[in-house]
Formats: C-alpha cells, sequence, structure tokens
DNA sequence: GCTTATTACGTAACTTGCTACATAAATTAT
DNA sequence: ATAATTTATGTAGCAAGTTACGTAATAAGC
C-alpha cells in the first residue's frame, strides 16, 4: 500500500479492493502451482459449486449463484470442457438447458485441490483472527450497508442540484433537439415540421419573437421548452421535453412556471398549448398552472398529434 | 451476496472484494453521471495524484504511488491527453522522461469533481460507521497481515509435501531432458553427447544396466539423477538436475542418497562423478555423501565441462 | 392454434488491468 | 572513451470480466 492510496482514504477504496482481489488469487495460483495442480484461483467459484452440487447444474444457476455474469460462466464452462474437467448435456425437458458436470478428470482436480482448500481455509482464518479483527465480517456488513445505501444515491443527496431555468444559449441547440426527439420517438414520431425548428431554431422562433427555456441541473441540461409567438402577443407553449431520467423532479413544473412568468413579464394576450390525451402527467401539470382544457381541436393544427388545446386562463 | 459465495466463506473472498471494487467505481461513475461531470471512477487515482501535485509527474512516480502497472498508466496519460484533460512535456535534465499535468481543461474538472469527492468522503465514512466497526481499518489491517505472512506460504508449509524418489517411467521421459537443459543452459550449454542421452535415455542408459531416478513433489517432478552402467560394475553418477525453484530444499540431496544406496545394493564396485569447481554448491553435497575429490580430470572424459573428478569411497 | 413474451444460452465487442518485450536515454564500470 | 547496466517509457498481446445483442426453446395470453 502506498503512501498516496492510503492518504486518499475512502476515495481510493475501489483500487486497494481490486489489488488484494488480485492479491488472493495470485496467493491461490502460487499454491497450485507449487504442487503442479492444474487449477487456477479464477475457477473456483465455477468448478467448486459444479462439484458441490449433486445434480448437473446449468449456466445461469452456476451465474446466479456465483454473481458472474451469464456469457463468462458459459465461455469459462466452454473451456473447461475443452480441458476436459466439465462434460455437457442437454437437458432432456428444456432443450435450452446445457446441465454442468464434472468428469472424471474433473473429479480428479477437484481431489487434488481439496487439501489446497482446506489448508487456505486454515490459514486464512488464522490470518483474519491475527489481523485484530474478523474481516470476512466486516466485508459481509461492508457489503450490506453499500446494498441498503447505495454510496451514489447519499452523495446525490447532499449535492447542490438545484434546477435552474436558463435562457437559449447557441452551445444548448443540440440539447434542444436531443431533448425533444426522445419524448417524440418514444410516445410519437419526429415529423417533418419538428425538424425544423430543431435545425433552426433561431429563426423560427427566437427571431419571431419567441422564447427558448433550458432546465439546467448540476451542469447537465434536463429539460427545454419553448414559448412560439404567434404575433399580436398570442404565444404557444410547445417543445416541452424533460429527460427520461430526471422525470417526476419537478424539472417540468419549473419549465412551465418560468414560462408562464415570461410571458406575463411580456404582456401577452394569450397563451396556448396542444397536446394528446394520452400524456396525462403533462395536462395535470398544465392545468395545475392554470391552463384549461377547451374540449375540441384548435381549429387549423399543424399537428397530427395535437389533439388537446389547452389555454391560459387567469385564475 | 449469494448463499454460495457466503457459504465459500474465506475461499470466495478474492471474487467478493472484486465485486465490492467494481461496485465502488460504478457508484461513482453513477454521481459523475448525475450532473454530468465528464469523469469516471476509475481515472481517479492517476488524475487526482497529479492534480495534487505541485510539480508535473513522470509516467513511473505515478505507477508506483497508486499502485498501478507503468504502461497501464502511460496508456491511460496518453487517453486523457487526447481527451485535453492532461499535458506532457519532455523532462529537460531527463528526455525519457515524460512529465504530465493538468491542462486548464483538466483543471476545470477538478474542479467540477471536487464537490463529489467531498462528499463522497463523507457519506462513505458515515456509511463505514454505520457498517458497525471502521471497514477502512480493517482493510488495512488485512493488507499488512498478507503481505506480512502471504497465505501461500503458509498453505506450502501446511500442505504434505515430502520429495518422494521414484524410478523412471517413460511418461517423465521430457522432465529427464527439461531438468537437465535448464542448468545445462544456464551454466554451460548442451552438447551434442548430452542430447542423444534426452533422446533416447531407454537405450543410452537404462538398457546398459544404468538408473534413472526423478524427485516427486506432490504431482511433479522437480529434480532427476542418473547412475549410467561402464560396465563391471563401475558406474556413474550424472545428469543430476534440480528445478531451480526447489532447490536448496534437500531434493539434491535425496537423489543423491537414493543413488548411492542403489549402487550399493546393486552391489557395484566403484561409482565416481565428473563435474565442474564452479558448482561448489553441488560438490559440498556429493563430498557430504562419501564422493573424494581425486584432485585431477578422469583420464579421457568426453565433456569439456568435466573438470572435477570424485570417487565414492567407504568412509 | 397462433402470437407474444420470457428464458437459456451463445457471440461479439469493449474495458481494465496485467506481463513480456523493445527501445532510447542516462548512469556506472572498465 | 567505450561497454555494460539501469531506468523511463512505449507497444503488443493476453486474461478476466462486462454489456449488448441475437437465437432458439418454452410458457403464457387471447
Amino acid at each position: 500500500m502506498t503512501d498516496f492510496l492510503r492518504a486518499q482514504g475512502v476515495l481510493s477504496l475501489g483500487s486497494r479492493l481490486r489489488a488484494l482481489s488480485d492479491q488472493l488469487f495470485k496467493e491461490g495460483d502460487l499454491v497450485y502451482k507449487r504442487h503442479g495442480i492444474p487449477m487456477h484461483g479464477r475457477w473456483f467459484p465455477v468448478i467448486s459449486l459444479v462439484s458441490l452440487s449433486e445434480k448437473p447444474v446449468s449456466v445461469t444457476y452456476i451465474a446466479q449463484q456465483t454473481g458472474f455474469s451469464h456469457p463468462y460462466v458459459s465461455t469459462q464452462a466452454h473451456k473447461m470442457i475443452k480441458l476436459g474437467y466439465l462434460q455437457d448435456e442437454r437437458c432432456s425437458q428444456d432443450e435450452r438447458r446445457r446441465l454442468l458436470s464434472l468428469t472424471t478428470k474433473g473429479k480428479a482436480l477437484i481431489e487434488q485441490a481439496k487439501p489446497v482448500w482446506d489448508n487456505f481455509k486454515k490459514v486464512a482464518y488464522a490470518s483474519v483472527e491475527n489481523s485484530g479483527s474478523d474481516f470476512l465480517d466486516a466485508v459481509e456488513r461492508f457489503e450490506k450497508e453499500i446494498e441498503l445505501r447505495p454510496w451514489s444515491q447519499e452523495v446525490n443527496k447532499l449535492m447542490h442540484d438545484e434546477v435552474e431555468i436558463i435562457d437559449y444559449d447557441p452551445k444548448y441547440k443540440k440539447d434542444f433537439a436531443r431533448l425533444n426527439i426522445e419524448w417524440l420517438e418514444k410516445y410519437f414520431s419526429v415529423e417533418a415540421v419538428d425538424q425544423e425548428y430543431f435545425d433552426f431554431p433561431e429563426k423560427k422562433i427566437l427571431q419571431k419573437g419567441g422564447r427558448i427555456f433550458f432546465a439546467k441541473l448540476s451542469n447537465q441540461i434536463v429539460g427545454t421548452c419553448a414559448l412560439f409567438h404567434e404575433g399580436d402577443g398570442v404565444y404557444e407553449l410547445a417543445k416541452m421535453g424533460v429527460s427520461q431520467s430526471y422525470q417526476g423532479k419537478g424539472v417540468g413544473a419549473k419549465l412551465v412556471e418560468h414560462s408562464v412568468a415570461c410571458f406575463k413579464s411580456m404582456q401577452g394576450s394569450e397563451l396556448f398549448l396542444e397536446t394528446h390525451s394520452s400524456l396525462q402527467t403533462a395536462i395535470r401539470l398544465y392545468k395545475k398552472h392554470g391552463f384549461v382544457d377547451q374540449g375540441h381541436r384548435k381549429p387549423g393544427s399543424v399537428y397530427a398529434r395535437s389533439e388537446v388545446y389547452m389555454v391560459l386562463e387567469a385564475k
């Protein structure tokens, strides 16, 4: 352990645990080699599971029990079959399943390896007692703690992550398109009319007196919406999108709130929007901020998906 | 943690530590991603070391401090230079050295990442306290214990590893050659006369009334030697070789002992050997078992390397 | 009975390290 | 001053895993 890593404390724990893990595997390999046993530390989880099972076991079962991914178990099994330690047979009830078991050669290998494992256990437990506390217990407790309260979540709670609504900036042009295309492709499809707005937002929206807003969280753009100016103080709230991973966190509400406030400060005469009845969450949000469903399509709507027509009414 | 791994106890510790390590890196990545910071957990050791150093640092220095191999640091540095976070300059005093430092972009990255690291520390230390014992301390003690008393050595002590001397068997023919070539190439070189013995040991040694012995440890052949029958009860002790990794463990002594005993049981009239004065360890061994240096070359010796001539004399 | 979803396994490509080897500069020995 | 050794770095290739995706067999829904 170098001074630097130690000084980094908990931040270098990941690296240190990996180094320890590698070290343990190497220790095992040294013993196997010393006694000429054709075994490797990394084989242990898989081969010992197979050897302990009374019946042949399937690839996915091994993967679940050992915590490895199933492709890894699959390839490792192939390797050990090639080496002659394992054999496989198709399951009679389920032709997909490949049931693995030890060959005679595999059993012989286990017999050779068993004394190593036994002595390893003895040495390891002695070592663990020597080190003053039960390391294995400590690991177990730590595993549980991490599972229960993932550090990422705890850190996120501590991080300053107020959503901030900011005005359009050319460097966010791509985000405007990305956030809209994300939900469009999910619920409907991107129409040619849409694409034009994404390609030329400055010309099509801003130059006509409209506005584009972004929701910024830390350093990411996680939401957007726009006010289109139809002329004569009539505005449309449109192109609202919130990144999937940040939904349900009030980002949409802040965008609508800000847009309405902006509309008011611009002394607009009318603010409407068009949406679809399937987007109930959005409709609830709009209602909450003063939009009222007009009960019919907007006359002459350009979007196929625009079925609900809402207008902001003074409370 | 699956039941199987838990049940394996200390034998699955390697796998569990690796999983934990991966988990921690992932936790970090989740936070970085959540806050749109273009950083990865795996970068931490290298980039934080560079950022903490007042002067630019070299690749090997980073490797030493972080515990990574230098090629890994080298490639990782290249990657981060490509991404614009690091810059390098040749050291003026030592043209081989590549001195790494943060670019402006890199400094900006650190500034972004710092709050994450700070909060990570807070969370992690709280978590560690929650888990009932100081996990970091436990890891540190464990690292020291492993370093001080490597499990492989302790296990080897416990393993039954009596050296056993066995007779020639065709399946060990390759070992006979391997063990001899190993030391021949180290001290001298393999002569044509030697090669013939390795290719046809049965014909050249056994069929003439000679013997070949092997030292077997667990399942490995770690040493060999032969008795050549010169005719009329005259034998030569030759072709002795012990695998480098098993020297100094009395393997040679057992081989000589066994050979002498065999010579006596065959009622041989004379046992001699030829060697080189540079091989003092071997000469001491022969003396200990009753061989006496004759002080001159054996008349008509076939080997260039045979300079010392020893004969077994009754004590 | 037919379609659809799920499950078991495999393949490919990528990531994170490593070891082994090559090379050039610097240092030490002769 | 030259030769031999050491040091700093780079390159190639390998090992241990992963994720992402494809395919075939089974199970479930209408």
